[in-house]
DNA sequence: TTGACATGTTATCAATCAATCAATAATGTT
DNA sequence: AACATTATTGATTGATTGATAACATGTCAA
C-alpha cells in the first residue's frame, strides 16, 4: 500500500531538470539558486548539486536541452508540412514549444544574450548556428526565409519574457502588437502566462 | 599645470554610467557586481553606490536611459526620412546606436528578458510598449511594420549578444546569415564587435 | 532478515558582494 | 590663509550562495 518515496537517479534528474527550467525562466541563469531549485523540485540543495555536479554544468545541461528541443520540433515540422506553408508551421511549432513547457523559450533566450558568458556562451552561438543550420539545410529555407523564422523567433521570447499577454486585456496597444505579430494566434498568448502567482 | 583630479558629481555620473553599460552588456545585469562597474570607471565601489544610491537604483537608471537612446533615435529617423524608406532607415538607426556605444543593444536585451524582475520588469515593460508606440503613433507604421521592425531588432540583440560576427572569416553559415538579415551592412558587424580581449 | 547500494539530508564552510560609515583629500569661497 | 563643501576612499559587515562531507534512510536481491 506504500507508494514509493524515492525515484531513481534519472527519473529524479528529470524532474529536477523541469524545475530548473521554470526556475532559471523566470530568474534568468544567475539570479536563480540552486536553492530555489531544489525547492521548486521538493529536494535538498545539496542534492541538485549532487545530481548535476555543479550549477554551471546543470546550466550546460538546460541550455543543450532546449536547443535539442527547438531542433525537434523545427525537424518535426518540416517532415510534416509543404515547402511553401513551412515558415507559418515552424513558426507555429516554436510557439508550441511554449505551450508544452513554458520556460524553455526564456530559457533559449536568456542563453543568447550571455554570449560572453564562459559556460553558456559557445553552446548558445553554436545552438543558434544549429537552429539556422536546420531551417536551411533541413528546411530548404532561404536564408533571408530563416532570417524572418528566427526573428519571429526572437520577437516571441522578448514578449513572453516581458509578460506582455497580461496586460493584453488593459492596453490597447498589447493588443494591436499581438495581433499583428500572431495573426489568428492571439488567443494562444492571452491564456498561455498564468496570472501572477 | 596640475590636470583636475576630480569630476564633479554629475560628470562622475555620466562616467560611470557608460561603465556600467560596459559590464552589464557583458555579464548582465545580476552577474556584474558594483565593484566590476567601479574598476571599468576608476572609481571605488562604494562610489558607485554612494552616486546611484543602490545597484537597483543604477540598474533602473540604465534601463531607462537606455530605451529613452532608442526612442530618439526612431524620432530622429522618422522626422528625417519619408515614410515610404521608414522601417529600413529605423533598422539602420537602431544599428547605429549600436556603433555609438556599444553595450546599450545588450543592455536593453538582457532587460527584455527580466520581465520577472520586480525593478526591471515594469520598466521594461514599459518601455517596449513606449518604442512600439513611437513606430506606429510617431512612425505611422502599421502595427505589421511596426511588429517586422521589432522583430529585426530583437534578432540584432542576439545576434551582438551572441557576438556571432566575430565568427564571420570563420564560419560559412554565419556570413549567410548575416548576408540575408543586412543586406548591405554585413561590414558593419564583421568590424563592430571587438576582438576577444 | 539482513546487508549492500543507491537515494537523499543536515550541518557547515569559504567566497562573494552590496551596503554602511567614518575618515581623508581636493576644490572653491571669503 | 582659513574654511566650508564636495568628492572619494578604506575598512568592514551581514547576507547570500555554491559546494563539501558526513550521516541517514529507503530499496531490493539473496
Amino acid at each position: 500500500m506504500e507508494q514509493r518515496t524515492r525515484l531513481n537517479s534519472d527519473e529524479r534528474r528529470v524532474a529536477v531538470r523541469a524545475a530548473a527550467i521554470r526556475v532559471f525562466a523566470e530568474k534568468g541563469f544567475v539570479a536563480a539558486t540552486t536553492g530555489d531549485i531544489a525547492r521548486d523540485a521538493g529536494v535538498s540543495q545539496p542534492y541538485v548539486i549532487h545530481l548535476f555536479g555543479s550549477k554551471d554544468a546543470l546550466v550546460a545541461d538546460i541550455v543543450g536541452y532546449a536547443i535539442q528541443r527547438v531542433v525537434d520540433a523545427f525537424v518535426a515540422a518540416i517532415d510534416a508540412h509543404a515547402p511553401d506553408e513551412l515558415p507559418a508551421h515552424i513558426g507555429a511549432a516554436y510557439l508550441g514549444l511554449f505551450q508544452e513547457e513554458e520556460g524553455l523559450l526564456l530559457c533559449l533566450a536568456h542563453a543568447f544574450t550571455a554570449g560572453a558568458d564562459p559556460t553558456i556562451g559557445p553552446l548558445a552561438r553554436e545552438g543558434f548556428v544549429r537552429v539556422y543550420r536546420t531551417l536551411v539545410d533541413q528546411g530548404r529555407l532561404s536564408p533571408e526565409q530563416a532570417g524572418q523564422v528566427l526573428a519571429a523567433g526572437m520577437l516571441s521570447n522578448v514578449i513572453l519574457g516581458l509578460q506582455l499577454p497580461r496586460e493584453y486585456d488593459d492596453n490597447q496597444m498589447v493588443r494591436d502588437l499581438l495581433a499583428a505579430v500572431y495573426p489568428g494566434n492571439v488567443e494562444l498568448f492571452k491564456n498561455a502566462t498564468a496570472p501572477r502567482e
